[in-house]
DNA sequence: CTGAAAGCGCTTACAG
DNA sequence: CTGAAAGCGCTTACAG
């Protein structure tokens, strides 16, 4: 099966249309200031004529490489990683290179598969937002020559990586929850054995502990979910009003969301009867009845930062310097804690 | 800059290193049925050892093709179309084919940017989730011989598309509410030029007309966003209560609940003071403060149904009978509209 | 079952 | 500025 049968024309048949050899037709393409101008009209104008689309394969198994990177991203389902994906598309806008998805969808086997993937694909380079898992496959996409970055989790010795400062998110929200008068936290949010939600809850004992006469109750939930959040807002509403924490760091936005609206429901209101604090400054956070207040991690500063660092790496190859990133959040102020 | 010089071991290496040719390599990894087991186990144990990775390029390059989908994807932002690349997964899933996602972000330059990578890279196929706008470079890209399947986009003579039925959809949203007792309807939504909002809006008029008594006010949005339905709300709020319509349609589940929640905050009540139905069943909808009566589109079928479709025309070819599948919606009931 | 050879479509020195 | 030739890494008949 070869192009002439498939009716595919190749650049030996633009050659041929244009009256000129091969390498011109090449050189047209890639180094047109070689060209004269007449030629190159002819052979733009064979180009046009027969349809023909160069064969991007040839072209990296000749130049050992492809002017394309790959993202395997966790969970597209959150806006954070949308967000973090438009940093990384404008840095790579800017650069002529092109940004392929892979949705792993939270499934280790499917973040791997990409990681493969893309790694036979000769990409120039891997981006990845993984899951809260052992990093086994991207290792060895690594040691393979392969630069893979990883955001949203830490680099090592071995790679760069982009993160976001979790123990100071949860820090921010705390302390403005204290700041608003709150003496009665709780922190919510699971499973602890996540990293980011484990860090969150660290800043904000941190900040209870920086303040007098205030308790910080942790309440592990099963998800982070905005399901997660109506269990947990039926079971705040239930309470008796003096043993309901007066403040409340959710560890993320959608478990916020959820805990307001079962509370809404049982005739509680927010933030009279509980200030909230979100994480994440998801889409929906400022769209919500209850506008959140919420820890806001710059996800497209975030993806602008790691598709830099690939960049650098993909450039500098042998002598590039390691190296993590650690990103400031900040604090979204809302109605949710009582503006 | 060969592969011995970057260090990646090709698949020479990995024949010397097992002492065998490099014929006998290329079966094991493809036709392993065909080298006996010894043979397999020195070549596997090759492999291992230098960490070799085959090269998809040259792969492809020999084969013409590669097995991988590209799905170019107007707005990850809206769960519809997460909801339709869970669906395309499921089915390569089932095949082995890998997919490959492009998000042209509402960009009609990058739409046809990545139809040109997808092309260039000679992938099976392409799955487009386009603007709406003319075709005209996806209609290109099939003439060249790539087959192109759009979804939640008809098809014509020279291509299958996978729909639902939007005036469908906005006939069962204002039937709905008329059942429910509305008379005054408001169907709002815009601009008007999206054919997806000017056909839910003749669905719902068609309702309309089969009921007695029942008025249908047209309400044109700038957009379909959250925003959009903050001032839309705003502005029902505003009119004295028998200027307000009882029933609304709106064409999308954002504006909808932007909609409910400026009511909300003037006031107002719903379904109390107005029966609102929202479209697209958002995975925000189930889990509003007033969980929103919405029109779904089958997402997931409609992705399952679009990769059916390319698969059988890359299979096929030739004789292959374009078409177009039109998908039911259905009506999601829930507390907006009063249940 | 194994191995040598041709060829996929392109790019890049190199000689003219 | 043009054109012939080598080679990227792989797969697939084909002869043994």
């Amino acid at each position: 099966m070869n192009s002439a049968e498939r009716g595919r024309p190749v650049m030996k048949d633009v050659a041929r249309q244009a009256g000129v050899s091969l390498g011109t037709v090449s050189n047209v393409l890639n180094n047109p200031d070689l060209v004269s101008p007449q030629t190159r009209d002819r052979v733009h104008r064979a180009i046009e004529e027969l349809g023909f689309v160069r064969n991007s394969a040839a072209r990296s198994l000749v130049l050992g490489k492809a002017e394309t990177v790959g993202f395997v991203i966790v969970d597209l389902a959150n806006s954070f990683f949308l967000d973090i994906e438009r940093g990384v598309q404008s840095v790579l806008d800017e650069r002529g290179i092109k940004l392929l998805l892979a949705n792993s969808d939270v499934d280790l086997q499917k973040q791997d598969e990409y990681l493969s993937l893309f790694e036979e694909t000769q990409l120039s380079g891997i981006l990845l937002a993984p899951l809260d898992a052992p990093l086994t496959a991207a290792q060895a996409v690594r040691e393979r020559g392969m630069p893979v970055v990883q955001v949203n989790w830490p680099g090592d010795a071995t790679s760069c990586g982009v993160v976001s400062d979790d123990a100071h998110g949860g820090y921010l929200a705390a302390r403005h929850l204290i700041e608003r008068g709150c003496r009665r936290l709780a922190f919510a949010g699971g499973p602890l054995t996540l990293s980011a939600v484990s860090s969150r809850h660290r800043g904000a004992l941190r900040a209870v502990a920086e303040a007098d006469g205030v308790a910080l109750e942790l309440i592990e939930t099963e998800r982070l979910t905005v399901r997660g959040g109506h269990q947990l807002g039926e079971q705040l509403a239930a309470r008796r009003p003096e043993d309901r924490p007066d403040g409340l760091v959710a560890a993320a936005d959608a478990l916020a969301s959820g805990t307001i609206q079962a509370m809404m429901l049982a005739g509680l209101r927010v933030p009279h009867d509980m200030r909230v604090v979100g994480y994440d400054n998801n889409h929906f956070a400022d769209d919500s009845p209850v506008p959140l207040t919420t820890v806001g991690q710059p996800g497209r500063e975030m993806g602008r930062a790691s598709a830099r660092l690939l960049l650098e790496e993909i450039e500098q190859r042998d002598d590039h310097l390691h190296r993590t990133l650690v990103m400031k959040p900040r604090l979204f102020e809302r109605a949710s804690s009582g503006r």
